[in-house]
DNA sequence: CTATGAACCTGACAGC
DNA sequence: TGCTGTCAGGTTCATA
């Protein structure tokens, strides 16, 4: 589900109301959600009483939260992940995986999980300033060191589909499903455009047109088609009001009026403008 | 290295 | 009403 402005929007709702605090007692009620942990649900709370979490960071669509202890609460969301903050009393989410009380009694941190393909771990920080699950993930094109000479030479040595490309965290984190066909559909690019035919300008532009839609989703608390996409207080972001592709089958082409095809694609949905995005002669998928 | 499909889960929705 | 099939913002692993 969510993706680098939705992931956002939650690191800084966690940023406000979490940073600063020690937990108290952590209730993991389903095992899954803390499968990532090796140790187990006992050893994920035990290394999280009394630890004071220092600030919310994130790369990509991880999470995590420093703790004074050197090691980190991290965790991904996945499909439908939520980190809410929540006064004591409010009623159990039905779907509410693990709870955190902190030492000052204040309002709890809930990880509540529909499907369940999200995860908590507490893992070592590493030396390079991220947990150890997170070190196989690129910078995000938000973060400042991103590097943009790096991401075109490896783009172009890549033998693969466009879209493909840029949904690989390894290439280049945060980018998922909405914001890749809104990218592509902003850069006029098929999504089987070949990897290999990316000039640096035309990586340059591609990427100029993510950050863009980031920015604009993140400026709109992000894109929340129901309920499940929201930020730690519930609140929905508005953003899918303003997309062009994604979702927006038979519906014209802001641009030229054409309907919005949609095609399967990696077991997913696929969703452009076959005018302005014109399948290539050599395409890969 | 690249591509494909399946697996991991629950729920919403369309169609019969 | 209820059943079946399809789909959903992601990641990972096994197989060609």
């Amino acid at each position: 589900m969510p993706e680098l402005p939705e992931v956002e929007v939650v690191r800084r709702g966690l940023s406000t109301w979490v940073s600063g605090r020690t937990f108290d007692a952590v209730d993991v009620a389903h095992p899954r959600a803390v499968r990532r942990h090796g140790a187990g649900p006992a050893d994920f709370a035990g290394r999280l009483a009394g630890r004071r979490a220092e600030s919310a960071e994130r790369r990509g669509k991880y999470l995590w939260l420093p703790l004074d202890s050197g090691d980190a609460l991290v965790g991904h969301l996945g499909m439908s992940g939520q980190l809410l903050v929540q006064p004591a009393q409010a009623p159990d989410e039905t779907h509410l995986r693990v709870r955190f009380t902190f030492t000052d009694g204040g309002r709890q941190l809930r990880f509540v999980d529909q499907r369940t393909f999200g995860g908590l771990a507490v893992e070592p920080m590493l030396a390079d300033g991220v947990p150890a699950s997170v070190a196989h993930i690129a910078r995000d094109p938000l973060d400042p060191q991103f590097d943009d000479t790096a991401f075109a030479v490896a783009l172009r040595r890549r033998r693969t589909g466009i879209k493909r490309a840029l949904l690989d965290q390894t290439l280049i984190s945060g980018v998922g499903n909405i914001y890749a066909d809104e990218a592509l559909w902003r850069s006029r690019l098929h999504y089987a455009r070949a990897t290999e035919t990316m000039t640096k300008p035309a990586a340059a532009l591609l990427l100029a047109q993510v950050r863009a839609v980031m920015s604009q989703a993140l400026a709109q608390g992000g894109t929340s088609f129901d309920a499940l996409y929201v930020n730690v207080n519930g609140e929905s972001g508005y953003f899918d009001r303003s997309l062009d592709a994604y979702g927006q089958v038979g519906e014209p082409c802001a641009r030229c009026g054409t309907p919005i095809r949609r095609e399967a694609f990696m077991n997913r949905s696929s969703f452009f403008c076959p005018r302005c995005q014109p399948r290539p002669r050599a395409p890969r998928l």
